[in-house]
DNA sequence: ACGAATACGAAACCAACGGTTTCGTTTCTA
DNA sequence: TAGAAACGAAACCGTTGGTTTCGTATTCGT
């Protein structure tokens, strides 16, 4: 019963097309381009209704509406309601997500968790949620979302955990996946399952009582 | 556009109802009594399609068919078509979770968190995954779901953990709260966000990497 | 045994939703 | 200026969650 796919420019960034190096520019298409305003329309409204309302409370005519823009529109250019709510959220959350974070060592990790128990106790954390949860039975999007959220934040974890490897702060057999997991794991399951408040006590308890099992001493 | 709750017999458990002692039978009501067929048709039914296509895939008037079952039965006795797939996963869930566990201290507690690691991959377990996902949105199912599912277990495991204090096994200071967040936060994290496989490996290195911060020595 | 009370199934019904399509208009390139 | 493609408005369709009606079945109190 699922809409047959037309196009797909989903990824498609304004007219310019990112290859290696040597490249031609992409040729500007021939008819009339697509309205960046009416995107950016669309995916604010989005989020304003997820955050307003849950994912799976939000109508497409009812972006269309808010967004002031046909419902034509949006199916031109996003195969499903779940998918324009899923690029809403990520849309808002890069800039929030992107850290240019330095120092060095345990000091970064710790800042690191204490940062992510701020963001998902606030508000964009908990839309975070209701689309993590409202996605849960598609495994299309399950699998987006771990390549756009999930492993892009392992990654930063991962690598700071191998400078304090490569440091000596932390021993070298460590194992970046479990310590990871260890880390983040209790955080996640208060955030989604709520039997107890996600403070920053919480998450200082957290990494002290981890990171000792795994330090050098 | 919720309904209007018509009855409130949602615990109603044949026609005895529970009390302390000293305890008068409820008297029979008058008319012809629920049929008590229908209903564990329903959370048969319930059950069988949340398992087959997801929490929200399964229509109302998929189970009225699949159960033999009027649609009007069904909302004589459930509010909306979510508490009904609800009340199905715990018929279901109740015997499953009821362990009469054995033995004593930190050999407990492990026991609990590997069997904890192989139901949460079972069959059972996906299918509590896509009910604790169905319902995040709606509060006051995650309520029941708090007391139903999340609080049960955990006083499990407070209990064997409070054993193991008074043991010595355990450091008088442990935080069972803490300890619970850290042994089943990890499986929890793995098991709704799917980066990683969440198998008996893993439950014991979580264990065994956990259990020293908090042991005597 | 009979009437009140209540549950039952069948089925019609409704509003809302996700999604599609049509059509005339607008905005761009060649 | 012609062709290409996006746009908004709005009708449209099939399905869904949920309600209601109605005639029937089962049980109790008398």
């Amino acid at each position: 019963m699922l809409a047959k796919v037309k196009r797909n420019n989903y990824f498609r960034n304004g007219n310019v097309v990112i290859r290696g190096p040597k490249t031609k520019v992409a040729p500007r298409p021939r008819g009339r381009p697509r309205s960046e305003q009416a995107r950016q329309e669309v995916l604010k409204a989005a989020y304003k209704l997820l955050s307003d309302k849950g994912f799976n409370a939000v109508g497409s005519h009812e972006i269309a509406q808010a967004a002031g823009v046909s419902s034509a529109t949006l199916y031109r250019w996003w195969k499903s309601k779940e998918e324009i709510l899923f690029d809403a959220c990520f849309e808002r959350m890069n800039p929030i997500l992107a850290i240019p974070e330095t120092g060095s060592g345990l000091t970064r990790l710790r800042r690191y968790i204490l940062r992510a128990s701020e963001f998902l106790t606030s508000e964009e954390g908990t839309v975070m949620a209701r689309v993590l949860t409202g996605i849960h039975d598609d495994q299309r999007l399950r699998r987006m979302f771990l390549e756009r959220y999930v492993n892009q934040r392992r990654q930063i974890q991962r690598a700071i955990i191998e400078d304090s490897i490569a440091l000596g702060e932390l021993k070298p057999t460590t194992d970046p996946e479990l310590l990871i997991d260890m880390l983040s794991g209790p955080l996640f399951f208060r955030w989604l399952q709520g039997h107890a408040p996600l403070d920053k006590g919480f998450a200082k308890s957290i990494f002290d009582k981890v990171i000792p099992a795994f330090q050098t001493q």
